[in-house]
RNA sequence: GGAAAAGUGGCAGAGUGGUUGAAUGCGACGGUCUCGAAAACCGUUAUACCCGUCAGGGUAUCGGGGGUUCGAAUCCCCCCUUUUCCGCCA
């Protein structure tokens, strides 16, 4: 969430920010509004507070002395039900005011260019090696799933509901080497400390990382126990350090790991539901990152290049689009797609977005570091980025492989995982 | 799931319903001493919010939330976490 105090000094410019990503600006007027009454309420609560401190000193004193204090006593027991009164709607303005700002979006970084929708993403770059070149009308991916027979859509659904795919012999096994590659990568290569985590977490770490309250109804609930399914490998992650101070030198700190992923797409039927495009439970490796706010935007690019690493060893086609205002996400202040080339739907696919939130999740989660070991805590910068998504880069990897055969080989890099170099016909 | 115990400042650890933001110890920081260091000694040592240009003043915080009371770390209720024991279990 934003600061109030940067706020309350700054409306225009947050107005302003908050326009340029589609949302409401008056929701600044209205935190103002709430924070005067605020201020007000706090001035004259305290000061009652404060004459019932001072006369309960007093009443103290006199019974210590054995006199009567029945009058102060009968003043304070005013006092005291006034100052409740107070209290109690200062409690309400106050959750008003945190009700504000968890529904108020990040403001977007000077350096995100303007826009009001996916068309004014401005594309940075462009890898094409390796684009499919066969002379063939190249099969979609749920054709060759079918014909390899590696995946199984009908079944899942059986068992589970549509969205819920099923990878069968080797794609079960590609599925696992490519998890299995991005941590490899990641670990070795590119600094990142590998983490198990939970996919099941608490409504706290939700909040903190800004899925609550938001976007309440994107996600599976276990309400026996008031727990949520993850989204994403992010909230468990970035939730580890939740109500934690960083010493400065030990930033950047970078985790990278695995989880299921489980949305519940509410609302988006109909789009890109076919086969891999959307599906409600998928596999991730991603990517975090807690940054001094001094260098949160090297370590944004860096975490960019990390997975076009991935990429390029696997020779997958892909761009990469900076994030226009009107497209950035609730939390973020600067957000890079990486999509992937799919021959068949003859189109590039979202297979991960790395984004800077700066202090906006660090706020809600209260993640600070100590700049000195004499200076105050400050938020930190959270990043977090797919490094990757296996669903829509399976969708790329296959159909960019495929053979006039109708077999499919495996990139170089992952054999030594999967230990075959082909996926034939079934 | 059942039973018991415990949760106090960076850590350890006192604490009677009435100047207790909280003894004491350790740690950390500053200083004295020293050529320097150690030791010793002296001092400082939480956070958030509100008012104030500053100086400063005020309020809140003893796991969390309610309650009793003129007044709660201290009494009552609920919840959470940890530890131990029992049960169940991959």
């Amino acid at each position: 969430m934003l600061d109030l105090k940067l706020v309350r000094e700054n409306p225009d410019y947050y107005k302003a920010k908050i326009e340029s990503k589609l949302d409401d600006p008056r929701k600044i007027d209205q935190i103002l509004e709430a924070d005067v009454r605020r201020r007000e309420l706090i001035g004259e609560v305290e000061s009652l507070k404060a004459t019932r401190n001072a006369v309960t000193a007093d009443i103290a004193a006199k019974k210590k002395n054995k006199e009567n204090a029945d009058h102060l006593i009968a003043e304070m027991k005013t006092v005291s039900d006034k100052i409740k009164d107070l209290d109690s709607e200062l409690s309400d303005v106050e959750t008003r005011i945190n009700d504000l700002l968890l529904y108020t979006p990040n403001a977007p970084h000077d350096s995100v260019p303007k826009g009001s929708s996916a068309a004014d993403n401005v594309e940075v770059r462009r890898w094409e090696t390796g684009t499919f070149a066969g002379t063939f009308k190249p099969l979609d991916h749920i054709e060759l799933g079918k014909r390899l027979g590696i995946l199984d859509f009908e079944r899942g659904a059986k068992i589970s509901g549509s969205g819920f795919p099923v990878y069968v012999g080797k794609g079960a096994a590609l599925e696992r080497a490519l998890i299995n590659f991005f941590l490899d990568t990641h670990t070795t290569n590119h600094g990142y400390k590998e983490v198990f985590p939970p996919f099941v977490v608490n409504e706290e770490s939700m909040r903190g990382t800004g899925q609550l309250p938001k976007f309440a109804e994107d996600m599976y609930t276990i309400t026996a126990d008031g727990l949520y399914l993850i989204p994403t490998a992010e909230v468990p992650i970035t939730n580890l350090h939740r109500n934690e101070t960083f010493k400065a030198e030990d930033l950047t700190v970078r985790y990278c790991g695995y989880s299921a992923c489980f949305r519940r797409e509410a609302g988006s039927y109909g789009k890109e539901t076919k086969g891999f495009l959307r599906v409600h439970q998928f596999n991730k490796v991603e990517l975090v990152k807690f940054a001094n706010p001094e260098g949160s935007y090297a370590e944004l690019e860096s975490m960019v290049n990390d997975v076009e690493n991935i990429l390029k060893a696997l020779k997958v086609p892909y761009r990469i689009l900076l994030l226009c205002t009107g497209d950035l996400s609730f939390n973020a202040a600067k957000c890079y797609d990486v999509e992937v080339w799919s021959p068949a739907e003859n189109k590039y696919l979202e297979a991960s977005s790395c984004s800077n939130f700066q202090d906006f999740q660090a706020r809600r989660a209260n993640i600070r570091f100590k700049p000195d070991a004499n200076s105050k805590p400050e938020f930190v910068h959270t990043l977090n980025g797919s490094g990757l998504a296996t669903s829509r880069l399976m969708v790329s990897l296959l159909e960019n492989n495929q053979n006039a055969d109708g077999s499919v080989t495996i990139p170089e890099v992952l054999r030594p995982y999967t230990r075959f170099s082909t996926i034939e016909p079934a």
